[in-house]
This record gives C-alpha cells, structure tokens and sequence, in this order.
RNA sequence: CGGGGCGUAGCACAGCCUGGUAGUGCGCUCGCUUUGGGAGCGAGAGGUCGCAAGUUCGAAUCUUGCCGCCCCGACCA
C-alpha cells in the first residue's frame, strides 16, 4: 500500500481526552475515531489491526473444535424474560422498541440466543459435545465509558457456548477453551495468566478471567512469579487427561486479582509473589444448567430419557486487545506491533522523494516485496525523513525499511527492527530474504 | 449515579475576569529553497466561538436552561 493513496490520518499531538497510552496512541495513529461515547469508528489502520487479532482468535477456536455462527445484534426482549434477565440486566441493556411496538435489545451478550438455537435443532446426546461461538458486536451501556476502545459501550467479543451431556464433558469442554486461550494469547504476543475468578451474576461453579498484565490495567493482580515462566502449550491437540493436566499446571500457582486476595489465605512467599496491575481480555465460565433449565435445553440421553444439558461460556475482549496489546508493547515513540497482528509487516520509506534515482530504486524494491507476498506500507510521500521515520515508529510496523540516496548508488536498504531497534544494511535481495521471512 | 473539569479552525490552546468586526502554534493548499530523525521563507484556505433563550446599541466574553465530552469514585462476563 502506498501511503499516498492511503488513508492514515495521524496526530503529532495528544488528544486531551485521551489519558492512557493505548488510547493515545489509536488516537495518534489514525486508527479509531470516537463517535460517541464508548463508541468509536474503526479507521483502515485500525480495522486491520482487528481484523488480524479476530482472525487469530477464531484459528484458535476453530483448532480447539468450536464451530463458527453469527447471531445477530438485536435480539428479542421476549427470550431474556424465558430466563429473566430481562429483568435483572439493569440499565446497561440497551432496550429498543420496534415499529410493531416489539421490544428488542442491542445484545451485550448471547446466552440466551444460542440456547435457543441449540434447543430448537439439537435432540440427542450422539449430537455432544457441541461448542458453538461467534464473533460479533456487543453493547453494554456502561454508566462510565473510558479508555477509548477498552472500556467501550459497543465492543467486539468472541463467545463460545458448549454443551455437554454431564458434568465431566462440561469439564473437558471448559479445559479445552481454556488451554485454547493459553495459546490464543500467546500467538497475540501477551504474557496472559489465568486467575480463579468470582463467577458473578452469571452463575456457576468454575470460573477464570485471563489478565494480561500492564501497567494501565483496571484491576490488581497477585500472583506466584513462577507464573510467568509456564511453557504454553503447544500442540495441536490433547486428550481429556492431557487437558486436565495443563489446567492443574496453570492453576496450581497462586493467582488472584483484588477483589478475589486475600492476603492472610495467601500462602506464597513474599519473594516469589508479584504484584501488579491487569487488563482483563477473557473470561471463562461454566456454569451448568443455570440456562439450559429454564430454557428447556434438554437432548435425550442414552437411556431414551431427557437430560438438561451443562453449558458453558468462553468470551475474549476482541476489540480490547487492541487497546491491551499496545498497552503491554510501546514505547516513548509509539505502537510496537506483534507479527501476528501488525496491520502491515513492514514500511518501506523513501528518505528523498522526488529524488529520481532514489523513487526508482524504491518503486521497484516496492513491486518486489508486494511479489513477494510481503504486507508493506510504502511511504512514498514527499513528507521530510525525520517525519517520516516518526510516523512509522508511531504506527509501529515491526519492520522498517529505508532506502535513501546514500544507498540508492550501493544497493544497500537500511532495515530496522521496531521492537529490538536493531538495524542492519543489507543489499536489496538479502532484505527482500529477512522481510519476506525466509532468513 | 455522586464529585470535579472542559466545549473557540483537523489537533493543541490563548482571548472571557474588565462586552466593541476571531487569534497563536501544529496540520492543510500554492510557490521557492531544502531533504539520512518531527525544515526555512513567502502567499493562502479554513471557525454561525456546543445549542437555545435572556440582558445590552452591541455577547466568544455577562445571566439562565439544555446538550456533549473527559477525569475521580461507585459499578462492571
């Protein structure tokens, strides 16, 4: 993509709304615009970083055997009254009346939608387990929207529903998602850890919400520093004991946020426990027939009679991780984007446009790395070198590569890694090589 | 929902107290000079000063009401 076609309205500077870094630097970098509040519009930069994390998301899901629907935003009032949280949702349901007088509301999440779907088509346990997620917007009036698109009212979530014959299939359905998050994140580039969670309003005995740690995050977070150093799994995958395994493994370590510590049940050494803060970007839950109940989600069992079936459900913030991964990688000059979800791999800056030795040389080291497969953002604008350079340190693409006049006689492209900072003169083919990822 | 703050050009702000034809920097457009880390000179475009009512000869400025946004707290799958 050629910068000068495309369209990346950047800030040089702060926006006063906004404090913290990751909304700061969305800002900055020309990727979300506010609408309202908690509501914002996703600029290009900004739709492909989320689209890249989605889609990073939804492999994983896919690999730990969910299938993908989509059910709608607007969702009938009369299905909430079924299993009464039409009632008790309170003010953050956002309530629409239709044309027909019908009252509708804006989901802010899908309980309820998916086991009526489940309900209406699925009648016999050979049909278990069944895990069924979608990726879809939410909303929930929050009475305080902040920190840009972390805290929003309109957000981008990943749900999954499973349903199981019994309490032991529910059990596997649950370490499988969440040994499918342990390495959903890790793909993202987070260091995430699992933490016991309070099971809330929704219910249920087994309950964990994921936290990538970052300075900015919402809540305090106390944990057994080995915490850090557990392998993410890695295989493709596992059986039930296998799962069961790696879930003992991560929950074995101390693990609380604020409001589950406890300093005096805490039996971790004061060396080895950490304390810091947390952005919560997933949150698993099972909670059994609390649905499936009163909603008669009923499959017959082997023996020919009725059995309500144990659910549970598995959400990912996929709109905040946006928010979440650059607060856990910047830097004083901007966004440090992991490979896996950065909106292009590299940029390629031409240091003297106009200068016509020097757009030739570029064009054509352009057309190779576009043949090569490789995402660039190519800044062939007649901008200045040094604003340059500051706007894709600010967009932070991991790879930078420069081309100038200098090189332009030797062959040489200057290529900068975003993260590390290291840079390197290599000669044309060799950096096409290291770009294209196959060095 | 309690407390606090702010609405003036795309962004950041000054002007308001003490009423008198709308300003600065960045960004944008054009020209020239520049070009290896946020350039220089010159010329431009761009604002019903959040909205409404009131006071006044005259309101960005004073009064009242409303709307919007941000921050702290409470809240939070």
């Amino acid at each position: 993509m050629r910068l000068s076609r495309y369209f990346l309205p950047t800030l040089k500077e702060d926006p006063k709304e906004a404090q913290i870094v990751s909304h700061r630097l969305m800002l900055r970098a020309g990727m979300i615009q506010q609408s309202s509040a908690g509501i914002y519009s996703w600029l290009p930069l900004g739709q492909r970083v989320l689209r890249n994390i989605e889609q990073v998301v939804r492999e994983e899901q896919d690999r730990a055997g969910a299938l993908e629907i989509l059910m709608p935003t607007l969702q009938p009032a009369d299905l909430w009254r079924e299993s009464g949280r039409y009632d008790d949702y309170g003010k953050e349901m956002l309530r629409i009346t239709d044309r027909h007088d019908r009252q509708m509301l804006y989901g802010p999440t899908n309980e309820e939608q998916v086991t009526d779907i489940f309900r209406s088509h699925v009648n016999s346990y050979k049909n278990l387990p069944l895990n069924l997620y979608h990726i879809q917007w939410k909303f929930r009036d929050e009475v305080r929207p902040r920190f840009g698109i972390m805290r929003g009212r309109e957000f981008l979530m990943k749900d999954a529903y499973s349903f199981d014959l019994d309490f032991d299939g529910a059990k596997i359905a649950y370490n499988n998602m969440f040994v499918a998050y342990l390495k959903t994140f890790a793909r993202l580039g987070l260091k995430a850890i699992p933490l016991r969670a309070a099971t809330g309003p929704i219910g249920g005995d087994l309950s964990h919400e994921f936290i990538v740690l970052a300075d900015t995050g919402e809540s305090e977070v106390f944990y057994h520093k080995d915490l850090l150093s557990l392998e993410t799994p890695d295989q493709a995958s596992y059986s039930a004991d296998e799962l069961q395994a790696i879930v003992d493994k991560w929950t074995g370590y101390y693990a609380a946020a604020d409001d589950m510590h406890d300093a005096a049940a805490c039996d971790v050494a004061a060396d080895d426990l950490v304390t810091r803060r947390g952005i919560e970007v997933g949150h698993i839950f099972h909670f059994g027939d609390k649905y499936s109940k009163i909603m008669g989600a009923t499959v017959a069992g082997p023996d020919g009679k009725d059995v309500t079936v144990s659910m549970g459900s598995y959400g990912i913030g996929v709109s905040r991780l946006v928010g979440g991964i650059i607060e856990a990688s910047h830097d004083y000059d901007g966004i440090i984007w992991p490979e896996s979800v950065a909106p292009f791999k590299a940029g390629l800056i031409n240091l003297k446009s106009g200068d016509e030795p020097c757009d030739q040389a570029c064009d054509e080291f352009y057309g190779k790395l576009q043949g090569a497969g490789v995402e660039v953002l190519y800044d062939d604008t007649s901008g200045r070198a040094g604003e340059k350079f500051a706007k894709m340190d600010l967009i932070g693409l991991p790879w930078q590569a420069t081309i100038g006049p200098r090189g332009v006689k030797s062959g040489i492209v200057e290529i900068k890694n975003r993260a590390t900072g290291e840079k390197q003169e290599l000669s044309a083919d060799d950096a096409l090589q290291l770009l294209a990822g196959r060095r």
